[in-house]
DNA sequence: GCCGTTTTCGGCCCGACTGTTTTCAGTCG
């Protein structure tokens, strides 16, 4: 079975072996989105094609970036598992070469004239090279670069994966105000898609408005966390760094601060965005870059002396160019300037969490305690929900043991001011749909958030019949974690998910987005059409000890990406609403 | 390759930095 992943991993492939083979940058580019969009989408391609080939090539015609030649292309690969023109491809270009070409600082010409002029195929062909006079005799390949290709071989074998959110926000934030204190510096921010607030992070991006560029420039390039200065440019430095177990590259870009907002714009991206805005303002005789938006279309307006039509802040350029504001976390390319974007959910509109442990089960702290750590936060519920019993690892409760936790939860309550302590559980969906307790169990919850936790690898088949179990289960509140995915671990379920999201709408169950920035459960894509088939969402952070209730933000950034909408989130309705919700599933 | 409020041909974002260059190519984001 082809999952849509797999299919834009063709299309990227395609894309990169064009690039070696020196082919046209715009058709190189034309694969490239092909790939971007498909991962993107949330129908199932392979389902598609299989209903009706013929029907399947105009409608995956239909989405932006895919054209006629591209959407037949998908069927051919889907129906035959097999494309032609990939193939043809694959014969010509040596499959370790892709290998080669994702080595920071190797681009498609080096990395073909490695393979023509000394028959490098591979990684290990190159790494057996490096020292080769062979090597040092090839155009533009001096000592420095062949010492950079090191590094960076060695940079990629260490670093390894994306780094999650979760991981590089509070290295990003550290760096920030540590670099904020250098004398002279008016403003400091991380852009890039740390501001976008993506599930993973390929490098922290830093922007800075100062009087004394030199000082800041120094600080970043001398920060104890940092292995190799990469570049140490005018306005421009770059930097590896290793800190607490993570290994990233970092780039800080100094700009005066009356076109910070240009700067910050271009340095947010994502790519894609900018590059729709610059196009747009092409359009309008403009021209845009991280210096302004300038009338006329001349080349490098900032350096002859034009002042630019907005600069000093992200707004008045949107504004100017006839658009409305994006918040950073819809800046992918996907239809954000078309209209309006939502007025989107905050941090601080959350009211509830409605999903954590305590130490009944696999939590750290006892329900006085989660309790008193909700309050902290400024909520006015609570619900506690541990593990059923089939999660044996996680110390899932029996239903005696449930039954008695159910006591205690309402004594926590009773002894309580300032907040509303629910008796709720974390109930496995078994691998066929059953639910882990029986219905008089159930009933007895104020919350039940069913959640998939074991047989994972089901085909999306079975795992779309088992969700939907769980979802039309009259007694289900929520469903946790629909996928059960670990970001960069664990690929977890792929059932259909508008199948999910339609019965969810129907049965009028919420579907969670898990706040930990392990799991980002459903993830941003997902959330997005949820949202457009008009499902109710919960953000919780399956708390297990007090200091992951400020996994939330991570929440509440996939949701934003989404176009979450306080209103369509649970957690934000006012306790009364809340409570006669969860009231009208008993 | 894709696309169209100059639409079926002719465009397709823009700039910084490094290294190896005598004036710029390659790479990156």
């Amino acid at each position: 079975m082809m999952t849509n992943n797999d299919i834009a991993a063709v299309f990227k492939q395609i894309a990169s072996a064009l690039e070696l083979l020196e082919a046209n940058r715009f058709r190189i580019n034309g694969y490239q989105r092909v790939s971007r969009v498909l991962k993107d989408l949330t129908e199932d391609i392979a389902g598609l094609v299989d209903e009706n080939s013929g029907s399947a090539v105009k409608r995956l015609a239909t989405f932006d970036g895919i054209g006629k030649g591209s959407a037949e292309k998908i069927v051919e690969l889907v129906t035959t598992g097999k494309m032609a023109e990939h193939q043809e491809l694959l014969a010509k270009v040596p499959a370790g070469l892709f290998d080669v070409l994702g080595i920071p600082g190797i681009g498609p010409k080096a990395a073909t004239l490695m393979w023509k002029d000394l028959g490098i195929t591979s990684l290990a062909d190159l790494k057996a090279r490096l020292d080769s006079p062979e090597l040092a005799r090839l155009p533009r390949m001096g000592a420095k670069t062949i010492e950079n290709i090191k590094k960076a071989i060695e940079f990629r074998e260490k670093a390894g994966d994306r780094v999650p959110l979760g991981v590089a926000r509070p290295i990003a934030l550290r760096l920030r105000d540590e670099l904020r204190n250098v004398p002279g510096v008016q403003r400091l921010e991380f852009a890039g898609s740390l501001r976008r607030g993506r599930e993973t992070i390929g490098d922290l991006d830093f922007l800075a408005a100062c009087d004394d560029p030199e000082a800041i420039r120094e600080r970043f390039t001398t920060l104890p966390e940092v292995t190799q200065v990469l570049a140490r440019g005018e306005t421009k430095s770059s930097v590896r760094l290793e800190t607490g177990g993570a290994v990233l590259q970092a780039d800080l870009r100094i700009v005066p601060q009356q076109v910070y907002g240009a700067a910050l714009m271009y340095f947010t991206g994502s790519k894609e965005h900018n590059v729709r805005l610059r196009e747009i303002a092409i359009k309008q005789q403009r021209r845009l870059n991280e210096y302004g938006l300038f009338e006329g279309t001349e080349e490098r307006p900032q350096d002859h002396g034009a002042a630019p039509v907005a600069a000093s802040d992200e707004e008045s350029i949107y504004v100017a160019l006839g658009l409305s504001y994006v918040p950073p976390e819809l800046r992918e390319d996907r239809g954000e300037l078309d209209g309006e974007p939502p007025r989107l959910i905050e941090l601080t509109d959350i009211q509830s969490e409605l999903h954590a442990h305590t130490v009944a089960s696999d939590g750290k702290m006892t329900i006085d305690e989660l309790a008193e750590c909700a309050k902290r936060h400024g909520y006015h519920t609570l619900a506690v929900t541990d593990h059923s019993k089939s999660s044996v690892i996680a110390g899932g409760l029996s239903e005696e043991r449930l039954l008695a936790h159910i006591d205690a939860i309402r004594e926590a309550d009773a002894r309580m001011d300032g907040i509303k302590i629910l008796a709720g559980a974390e109930v496995d969906i078994l691998p066929d749909g059953e639910l882990d307790y029986d219905d008089e169990i159930l009933a007895r919850l104020d919350v039940v958030v069913a959640s998939p936790h074991a047989s994972l690898g089901q085909d999306p088949k079975t795992a779309t019949q088992r969700l939907l179990r769980a979802i039309r289960h009259p007694l289900v509140h929520i469903v946790g974690h629909p996928t059960g995915r670990i970001i960069n671990r664990r690929e977890g379920l792929s059932p259909d998910m508008n199948a999910l999201f339609e019965a969810a709408v129907e049965h009028d169950t919420a579907l969670e987005v898990n706040a930990n920035w392990r799991r980002l459960d459903l993830r941003d894509n997902h959330l997005r059409h949820a949202l457009e088939v008009g499902c109710r969402i919960a953000i919780n952070t399956d708390t297990h000890r007090a200091e992951q209730m400020d996994f939330l933000i991570y929440g509440i950034l996939t949701a934003r990406r989404a176009g979450l909408t306080a209103a369509s989130c649970i957690n934000t309705w006012p306790a009364e609403e809340l409570h006669a919700w969860l009231g009208s599933k008993r």
